[in-house]
DNA sequence: TTGTAAGCGTTATCAC
DNA sequence: GTGATAACGCTTACAA
């Protein structure tokens, strides 16, 4: 196990010596490129491992220009579903020999244009990113600086990008509307997201679509609120004080639905009993809530899995096609919807 | 807005050519290094400014050898626990001109030192790290190969890196315990973590010593669980079955809790009133829980801004200290403990 | 089949 | 003050 001949690590120079041939036949031979007699093969590969080589991801990036990293950008990290769809899309990343760079936009749209000037700036290639709020332009604008693979997740952007992997917001919200119109309910509230979101969007019109569908009332009874359960809170609040307006809730994420039961719980209406609730979102809490939650579940895991292999396509070949993938939802039943 | 010259982004080469100096000029005026005559200066940034020039990370960090990226390791980059650590430090490094480089090691030894090769590799200068019942030995080994400072955080190895930040876990389980022994408790049970990593360990050692400072029964009342719901779940049946043993339960994680309260609501055993609960780890629905949990919270986030710091301290300069940081937790009382 | 040499885009060490 | 020139560690024409 001798060190290369300087301190450091050893390079590819230090294999081509020991192993008494030029640097380039080296090369060639680690990366089985060409062809050698067997002799010369074997005494490249013994003195690599002799001198414990690795190779320079650094050098072998600014000669190649390709790094097999990819940028991966998110509004929030620390939130279980992000947390979540980075993780399947690490593993499945790293499983194909690319390193994940991380950028948090912390929900700031010049954040997240830095971020993805940052990452372009070194040279990634390719870019998994949901946005929040950043306008089409600017963000083609960054983009256009190097032709760099990107798709996106959660969020999709007018045409932009190579790639979009969305939940399907609308048969989630078709299951759960359609779900509680079987139960009797005719005036159904929602507690909807910022409207800029596709996500928040696509489930609010879904809703929409879905109460007209089943001549069921509900323009008035949209309450539009931030991804947070205080916010949740105090829009049910508004649905069910000084009486409740509706016999059922639609909440549109895990959060609202929480801050939903809160505002029950305080003013003493009775779920299911008085009012029934559903909700977009399935956290592994759900079924030990009081009363446990009737839920949309999916696996967040499989957005990133999709947006990875969607993204490695696109490095892989420039075919032109920008595709859209959905992620299978489905419905949960428990107690909190009246069943 | 002219580009390079080249169908690629400008290079520094470009720069000088435009500005008619040299490129080592050019670097120098760029980095503020040096003296120069104003004019020289200004003409290399207007022509740096005019073609958009962005040093390359890559061909930089060849030259330097420093390549600002921090690698991060953790066992499950999806628990809400690390993925808020992960946005402690992502935000504070990020701020400092750091990227980062995440690797998951998915709880699996082997992994873990994979993800750390690959990381040094990358010539990362420094590493934070959560480890998962690796060796100390071939830790050792791999951080050998490169002098490349490293904190841990949430779990410890004896005598290795440069710092190590843990929660305070003495600290939480002892005010749990002599809470619920204010309340009259004698017999309490605990459902702890794996002993092999550092937070579970301290927080069954703490509760030993407390139940011993405190005369309560305890070395019959400890079940070990895996840190899952399910895990919690099956070693309460143990603690309530036939009879309820214990009067009392502390459960070392939020998720051993979850599965403690549906144990005690399919047997049947009213909280608090037959059997008390506290746990270590106050996620943001324990107040919506039935009954509100009495919990020991903290921020998960801090231990990753901590740990950020602390590597940073060491790239910046090479003392020799490794110091030890404890991250604050305090009580939360709810209904949960019979308040 | 193998070697030579150029080049990826910087920074650092010298001279001038 | 500024400019050659040589690295950093690798890949890849092009020659031999």
């Amino acid at each position: 196990m001798t060190r290369g001949t300087s301190a450091g690590r050893a390079t590819l120079a230090d294999v081509a010596r020991l192993a008494g041939v030029s640097s380039s036949t080296a090369s060639r031979a680690l990366n089985g490129l060409g062809q050698f007699t067997p002799e010369t093969r074997a005494a490249v590969l013994a003195a690599a491992e002799e001198l414990g080589f690795e190779p320079s991801p650094l050098a072998r990036s600014l000669r190649t220009q390709r790094t097999h990293t990819i940028g991966f950008v998110v509004p929030d990290v620390s939130s279980p579903f992000y947390a979540a769809v980075l993780q399947g899309a690490q593993r499945l990343l790293e499983r194909e020999g690319y390193r994940v760079m991380l950028m948090d936009s912390e929900q700031e749209a010049p954040r997240e244009l830095a971020a993805l000037r940052t990452l372009l700036m070194h040279q990634v290639d390719g870019l998994l990113v949901s946005t929040t709020g950043v306008s089409p332009e600017s963000f083609e604008s960054v983009l256009s600086m190097r032709r760099t693979p990107c798709v996106f997740f959660d969020t999709a952007l007018e045409d932009i990008g190579d790639g979009v992997v969305l939940l399907d917001n609308r048969e989630g919200i078709g299951l759960l509307v359609r779900h509680l119109v079987d139960h009797g309910h005719r005036s159904i509230g929602v507690l909807a997201g910022p409207q800029r979101e596709t996500s928040a969007i696509e489930r609010l019109d879904a809703f929409r679509q879905e109460a007209i569908a089943q001549t069921v009332s509900a323009e008035d009874l949209v309450r539009l609120c931030r991804w947070t359960h205080e916010s949740g809170y105090e829009q049910s609040i508004e649905l069910l004080e000084p009486e409740p307006i509706v016999s059922a809730i639609v909440a549109c994420s895990a959060e609202l639905a929480v801050g939903c039961l809160a505002a029950c719980r305080e003013l003493g209406v009775k779920v299911p009993d008085e009012v029934a609730l559903a909700c977009f979102d399935d956290p592994y809490f759900a079924p030990l809530l009081e009363p446990a939650l009737t839920a949309i579940a999916y696996e967040p895991a499989e957005l990133g899995r999709v947006a990875a292999t969607l993204l490695l396509e696109r490095i892989g070949s420039d075919d032109v096609e920008r595709n859209e993938v959905r992620v299978p939802v489905r419905l949960v039943v428990r107690r909190s919807c009246g069943c």
